[in-house]
RNA sequence: GGAGAAGUGGCCGAGUGGUUUAAGGCGCACGCCUGGAACGCGUGUUGGGUGCAAGCCCUCGCAGGUUCGAAUCCUGUCUUCUCCGCCA
């Protein structure tokens, strides 16, 4: 949610910048100066009428202590009109605020001013590239096919259990799931994450912190009956372990990092794309997460590009790098990086992690603020940034890596890995 | 799931209808003191809205209600604790 202010001191920098995310906001920006004053005026005249009413029920108050009955019971007199003035205005109050609200949730993050113009996932800037991407001769098999020469993902029986899109790891599949978590855990603790375990499912409040409500409420899986959500993403619980928190300065930056798996229900989507761990509704993630001063929000999201890109690295996996353009970036982001691993045996570049800067959007939802050091007096409190990535989903990294590293003796384990396996090679 | 108790500022804690505009303490910040510190003394210290400012308004888990007036009384709700039941 962007900040009231910045669109009361410029407005017309707020309606030109979201254009770039192909978004026209003019009528909304309108809509909010209008309900913005509206709600001022209201607010006004309601602080006065409160006022005097605070200073005669002082008075009333004084004038029973002094025995002055009849004097007291004559100010009572006037006090019901007041007070129905009042209660008026509460309401009125209540309703521009809301109205307020419903408008302010509808814009988007304006983009960072490196963001490229575009409309699709086509107009994305490729940053890096690997030089060249590994190719396979004839014989190579995608990787659901690997899933069940080697046993190691049983699809069918996951159908069995739940439905499409809930896959059944076995065996070395399970064992290989478990290995990656736990690297890419230790790799984010060595980095100065704090690891945590956060709940699976989350309440509204949380939901709507990180931006899932009210937008995306068809994505999430809805526990109805307790009005939980099952996370789409590890970001959610962990963003919002500081919602309404207010840091002193010398707390920033906080790390964290976790583990979780993630529900999408990813409606509608079928087909060759999403065949086998291309897109399922239950998958593997480890994330990480920054909240930090907004002028170090950058450097942070740096920093996190590179711990992914190090990963990558690491596991031996073909990458690029992408900087999202205008249509592409995501509602509450201002930046945005996607990474892609290359699936030799599918011939085309998967999307395995995304590291976004939020900047302020999240923190104003969640009221998230720190204050800032200083010398005179008490500063004000300001919205502090938060960023998160992956680090990594692993459905598309196990898929690249039993596709890329398949041979006739089997399936290589990059070596990084061979700890947390206890395997070379997948037979 | 049942019965009972409790939720007050960064923390502890007083407060059962009107100088509570939330006592007191701890912590923190600044100042005095000091060669420098500790101690001591003084001032400030919930958060938010509005305003150049003084001020005014809201905020005692949350949401309603009663009243001229609510931290205080009533209803609902959430959370925590104790006991019972169930349980990995």
């Amino acid at each position: 949610m962007l900040q009231i202010q910045t669109i009361r001191e410029k407005s017309d920098f707020v309606i030109k910048e979201l254009k770039r995310k192909n978004f026209d906001a003019a009528t909304i920006v309108d809509q909010i100066l209008s309900l913005d004053a509206q709600r001022k005026a209201a607010q006004l005249e309601h602080d006065n009428l409160k006022a005097e009413k605070n200073a005669a029920s002082k008075e009333i108050g004084q004038l029973f202590k002094s025995g002055q009955v009849d004097a007291a019971n004559q100010l009572k007199e006037n006090m019901g009109a007041l007070g129905e003035k009042i209660d008026a205005l509460v309401e009125q109050m209540r309703q521009f605020e809301q109205a307020l609200e419903a408008e302010l949730v509808q814009l988007p993050n304006i983009p960072h001013s490196s963001v490229p113009s575009g409309n699709s996932d086509e107009d994305n800037e490729v940053v890096f590239q690997v030089e060249e991407v590994p190719t396979l001769d004839d014989t190579a098999l995608p990787h659901w096919e690997l899933a069940a020469k080697y046993q190691l993902i049983d699809f069918e029986t996951g159908v069995k259990l739940t439905g499409s899109g809930f896959p059944l790891y076995t065996g070395k599949g399970a064992r290989f799931q478990r290995a990656l978590i736990s690297y890419f855990l230790d790799q984010a603790t060595e980095a100065g994450y704090l690891e945590v375990q956060p709940p699976h499912l989350v309440n509204e409040a949380s939901a709507f912190g990180t931006g899932q409500l009210p937008d995306k409420e068809g994505q999430m899986y809805h526990a109805t009956q307790d009005n939980f959500y099952l996370i789409p993403t590890a970001e959610v619980p962990i963003t919002n372990i500081h919602r309404d928190d207010l840091f002193k300065e010398a707390d920033l930056p906080k790390k964290y990092t976790g583990y979780t798996p993630c529900f999408r229900r990813e409606a509608g989507s079928y087909g060759k794309d999403v065949r086998g761990l291309n897109r399922l509704h239950q998958f593997d993630k480890v994330e990480i997460v920054q909240f930090v001063l907004p002028e170090q929000s950058y450097d942070a999201l740096e920093d996190m590009k590179n711990h992914v890109e190090g990963l990558l690295k690491n596991l031996g996996l073909p990458y690029r790098i992408l900087r999202l353009c205008g249509g592409d970036v995501s509602f509450a982001s201002a930046l945005t990086f996607d990474f892609e691993t290359y699936s030799a045996a599918q011939k085309r570049w998967l999307e395995v992690s995304s590291v976004s800067n939020f900047e302020a959007f999240q923190s104003n939802r969640m009221k998230i603020r720190y204050r800032p050091n200083s010398t005179e007096g008490k500063a004000k409190t300001q919205l502090i940034h938060t960023l998160n990535g992956s680090a990594l989903a692993l459905p598309r990294i196990v898929a690249t890596l039993l596709e890329n590293n398949q041979s006739p003796e089997g399936i290589h384990v990059p070596e990084v890995l061979q700890p947390y396996t206890g395997f070379s090679m997948i037979r």
